[in-house]
DNA sequence: CTTTCTTTGTCCCGAGTGAGGAAGAAGTTG
DNA sequence: CAACTTCTTCCTCACTCGGGACAAAGAAAG
């Protein structure tokens, strides 16, 4: 059993919350904006000066937020700065189709710690927990925590938010109804929140990635399924039961390749990790593509990588995979775009290694179908924090739920 | 120049605004449950008696609440009954494509009064204006209102919505830019709002229709054209640059067939109110369907409502062109569900006279396609409204322009 | 009809909040 | 060193708001 606080005085775990909408507001300016000085947090935030000295003096007294050297002068007396306290620690842990990452921030969210480990889902929450939390112990080990203060954890499948325990996931069996909160707030003696895994890679991209300042974005997530994360005012939509942004299943071919889930010409069937995969695979076996076959001969298996790989040694076969893939994802991504009429659109996942080919095609197909008023102005990116979006967008959720009023 | 005030100590045009969040509470109160007592608001607002007396006695001096007798007893002394003041008005104004409603409400939003006149949007704002004004002024004789205290106003295409001025829309030449708020604020001479006529069929149907208390929503409007209005949290939502909910465009079939935007195989070119009348004209000349051959003898044109009519008579072939656009419009919005997961999907518009036959194969589309999480519990509805909830949904807009803080 | 209890509206007090002024501390510029 | 700017702290004053006391109005019981 842990003991809290290691000796010569270091902070213990994180037990104040904010006390009303300012501190909390002062909280998440320290967290989005780094250290900073009082004088220029009074310019921010409109209170008086006297309001903000206290809610700072309060703050201070809790030790969520510490005093940090004088700032810069500008033109006067230097202001004091002060800072989220340093010993603060959010545990991001974000639960892929076939791998776990976890990771360790800061109270500034800075990714100080990441770990991969690949690992199936299907293998049931109590194996996964128990790899996530022996990769957390490992991270801990380093000494880049001593414990932490909150934690956010993102599964492929829709949660019932509030509970935050996961609803009829399809690939996740054995996962339908599993207290994850519950039960990793236990483990972890901290705070926990939960959510879809794209839902937290719409958070870190909006954080700290290309949808900074946008308030209305969608997120696509390619990986070993689709699923797409809604951005309304700057806060993640999602949905009456929770499953928003689940674009998966959108038919994209009435007469198309038959899916898992039973229907038809479901997008996923057409085109994601595994699809992909599935289509590498029989284009090397049927000789279309040499360079696959040789792939194939080496590794046994091929994957969205392999493909990458291919196109870019010139593979005129993956190639074409990639655009028609580009091609199904661009369909669906332009009705959404008429329907919802994003200020950004972010491509993210598994996926992105197959990179500008396949932002070109889904570029392509939208700017096409869908109206100018909507895409006149619409960038098309691809995510730029890779696989630290979900671990990074973790953190955020339980941040977020700590730096608010109890 | 009409005169302020009647004579007889009649109330003046609305010149207040509730000076805070809690006035701004009370009054929608008071529009959305009718006139209560001071005692039960006590209980629905969370405040003290001291503050609840102050806020309800400053509205009372405004004269945007007036006293209304007493209430039935709860076991002890009555309590005085107030209610938002009886002599407010609101104009609400929907333009369609073929026609104009007007109607007069007062503050509760009730329709007092209801006028409708064909007219093509097209004609241009000059002389749609003039319509619409007419019918208002016809509205004033009647004696529903001596003067308006604020008027919503929907068009049949996107808007800038904070400056009310119609961008870009399609099938409205001569209104791009068009100052419409400003110009229709300078004849009336009160605030007005505009907005997308589709979302103020949400806000109707939120208001006072099947969607009251839910707070994610569609409301699908098929009428000449195809729209959604998208209802985010009881807030419509609108979309970076206003075209949010702009579905007609949406793609159904790659190879279909060509639109009036230039791409192909729109929802709208398969079915909307004109693509129907086209269809219907088409099968009473090739013979196909007698019925419907008749009626265009007799009219020398067709419409949805002839399409309706014959489908009652039991007419197969019109009964089909109904159940064939039920599964596109289905196929549309099952994708939207997966994506949007609401909590409700609301069909209204011209065609709603199409009824339960188009009912039932949008459901039965949406129902196949989408996941059993987003669809279990989801209720897929006629309006109810009818053509007076785009009218209910403009004086719904301006008063929750004037029922907030100035 | 009287008594007792409940509910409602009003008045008043006191705690707490928050804006702004004054003065002093700390720097910069000339 | 003097003059000016910026930042912090301290103090005062006005205001808000919740809650208690009390009176008014009605219901229920006897």
């Amino acid at each position: 059993m842990p003991q809290a606080g290691g000796g010569e005085g270091q902070l213990r775990r994180m037990t104040a919350r904010p006390a009303n909408a300012h501190q909390a507001r002062l909280l998440r300016l320290l967290r989005d904006g780094g250290p900073n000085s009082r004088a220029q947090l009074g310019d921010l935030v409109d209170l008086s000066r006297s309001k903000l000295a206290v809610e700072v003096d309060r703050l201070l007294d809790t030790g969520l937020i510490v005093a940090d050297g004088l700032a810069a002068s500008r033109g006067g007396r230097r202001s004091h700065n002060i800072r989220l306290a340093p010993g603060l620690r959010f545990l991001g842990i974000d639960i892929g189709a076939t791998s776990i990452d976890v990771a360790v921030t800061n109270a500034e969210l800075e990714v100080l710690g990441h770990l991969n480990h690949p690992m199936d889902v299907r293998e049931g929450p109590v194996a996964v927990f128990e790899q996530a939390l022996s990769m957390a112990a490992k991270l801990k080990a380093t000494g880049l925590a001593e414990g932490f203060d909150g934690a956010g954890i993102g599964v492929p499948g829709p949660v019932r938010f509030p509970e935050g325990v996961p609803v009829a996931p399809p690939i996740m069996p054995g996962w339908d109804g599993f207290p994850v909160r519950e039960a990793l707030s236990q483990d972890l003696g901290c705070p926990v929140m939960v959510d879809n895994d794209v839902n937290l890679m719409a958070m870190g991209e909006q954080h700290a990635g290309v949808a900074r300042s946008v308030a209305d974005f969608l997120c696509v997530k390619i990986g070993t399924g689709i699923g797409c994360g809604i951005v309304v005012g700057g806060a993640v939509y999602r949905g009456t039961t929770g499953s928003a942004g689940d674009i998966g299943h959108i038919q994209v071919d009435p007469h198309g390749r038959p899916c898992a889930c039973g229907n038809q010409g479901c997008l996923e069937a057409h085109f994601s990790g595994a699809a992909l995969a599935r289509d590498a695979e029989e284009a090397a076996r049927s000789g279309r593509s040499p360079e696959l076959a040789e792939r194939l001969e080496r590794a046994g298996q091929l994957s969205a990588v392999d493909v990458a790989a291919a196109a870019a040694a010139g593979d005129t076969t993956s190639l074409e995979l990639i655009r028609e893939g580009g091609n199904r994802v661009g369909q669906v991504i332009a009705g959404l775009v008429s329907f919802f009429n994003p200020g950004l659109v972010v491509i993210g996942g598994g996926v992105t290694g197959l990179g500008h080919t396949l932002l070109a095609s889904v570029r392509t197909q939208v700017y096409r179908q869908s109206l100018p008023l909507a895409t006149g102005n619409l960038p098309i990116v691809l995510g730029e924090l890779g696989q630290v979006a979900g671990v990074t967008g973790a953190a955020r959720l339980i941040s977020d739920h700590l730096f608010s009023p109890a």
